[in-house]
DNA sequence: ATTAATTTTTAGATTAGTCTAAAAATTTAA
DNA sequence: TTAAATTTTTAGACTAATCTAAAAATTAAT
């Protein structure tokens, strides 16, 4: 029975998932100081004892790989994550924008029966409130196909299906311009200059977009 | 600005709170010890520490009571703990032994906002699943006055309102011969040798508790 | 292919929380 | 009211997670 992980390595894991594109990707030592908030050489200590513990690939000075089992690992831990925000949006009224944090913390607690009756409460949700897919109790992760709003060129069309970012500035910007998750979206013309868009929602209006903010709208490939 | 209480300060904070009689009564090192599962030496350090922050009162050798603010932290951490067991067992259906354990890792997750709102949800709660108080927003307790079962002689009756001691086995044990809270429950015979009784349970018949049990079990006093 | 810049690792400290063993204070009992 | 038992505190050490400063390796630029 190998010992539960702590809070910092839990925090270790998902940091490497979440910064490596796909799960065979190299994650560098300053990549994960970044994320993690925190310095280099205290990243390389704690790399040593997660590899020791055979939760990631290491070879020095050529980044890290989550293996097997720390991706199993990473993918509970989003799950939990990305089940708690349904919960506080769905049945607390909190706004997309407010509930990250606060997930930060619920992604930690430890049972595996209270992550599956939530989910069973939550009528097993796929996506979170952000669009993001929700790992089931397999780690088995439902992937709808979605390219960026930034991708997209004049008199393309398509659903919004998520945010890539959980910045509460970005999501409070978002609603206020009534952007939100299963609206229909149609791209009138691109700036050539700074790729700013003039975008038609739904029956909403058009408005224009900055980059910025095109590059984290996901919008659904119709397939 | 103070910064906010490590877990393990909570844990020894709440602790103090649940050892003492009432708020005034002094708690003392070992007692610490054995309920926090750790060693008097390990006590004695962090008592210090918390005295250095007045969230206790402590003199050398003469134990410890709480400061009014540790008092407030005490209840709020108090309120979090049993807002979630009434989350686990009205929603999450878990039954009233299973949720303990999960609810001491939930009380230390930080936000008032999610208190508040899960309160709503909950319908504002007066009692958890065991018949503790919920303590409210200002921390204020509802103190229902009781009784232990163990205190009432032959012929007295009342309401079953609480259980003092959340051991799963004493609970599941309740459940097993259908004891639980709401339920009219009339003494029928003390036995004077070992304090065990005969009691007759609403319309479920009678039956034989010993002193261990009735000495768990609160009764409304009928004012 | 050297040199310069950047990244990563090591070395040495620090803090929170814990432990064991031993000393000191208090309480209980003779 | 001494002596014995118990409780509590101190002393010294350990682990996990962190930091700064310096050394080593890798990568980028002349
Ligand atoms: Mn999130
Ligand atoms: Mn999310
Ligand atoms: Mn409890
Ligand atoms: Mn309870």
């Amino acid at each position: 029975m190998e010992k539960a992980l702590s809070l910092t390595e839990e925090n270790y894991i998902k940091a490497i998932f979440q910064i490596g594109t796909t799960p065979e990707s190299n994650v560098s030592t300053n990549a994960l100081a970044d994320s993690l908030q925190t310095k280099p050489a205290t990243v390389s200590d704690m790399i040593k004892k997660l590899s020791y513990k055979k939760l990631i690939f290491y070879e020095k000075y050529k980044g890290v790989t989550l293996s097997e089992s720390g991706l199993k690992e990473a993918l509970k831990i989003i799950r939990k994550h990305r089940l708690w925000e349904v919960f506080l949006v769905n049945h607390l009224n909190f706004k997309w924008d407010q509930v990250h944090e606060i997930a930060e913390q619920l992604e930690h607690i430890k049972s595996p029966e209270l992550v599956n009756r939530l989910d069973d409460f939550l009528g097993n949700p796929t996506i979170d409130p952000h669009g993001d897919p929700i790992p089931d109790a397999n780690g088995q992760v439902q992937l709808g196909s979605s390219k960026l709003l930034s991708e997209m060129t004049s008199h393309e069309n398509g659903i919004i299906v998520g945010v890539k970012n959980e910045d509460p500035l970005l999501l409070q910007h978002l609603d206020k311009i009534n952007i939100r998750l299963g609206l229909y979206i149609e791209v009138k013309e691109v700036n050539g200059f700074d790729q700013s868009m003039q975008v038609k929602l739904a029956d909403l209006g058009t408005l224009f977009l900055s980059e910025k903010i095109t590059s984290q709208i996901l919008i659904a490939k119709n397939l």
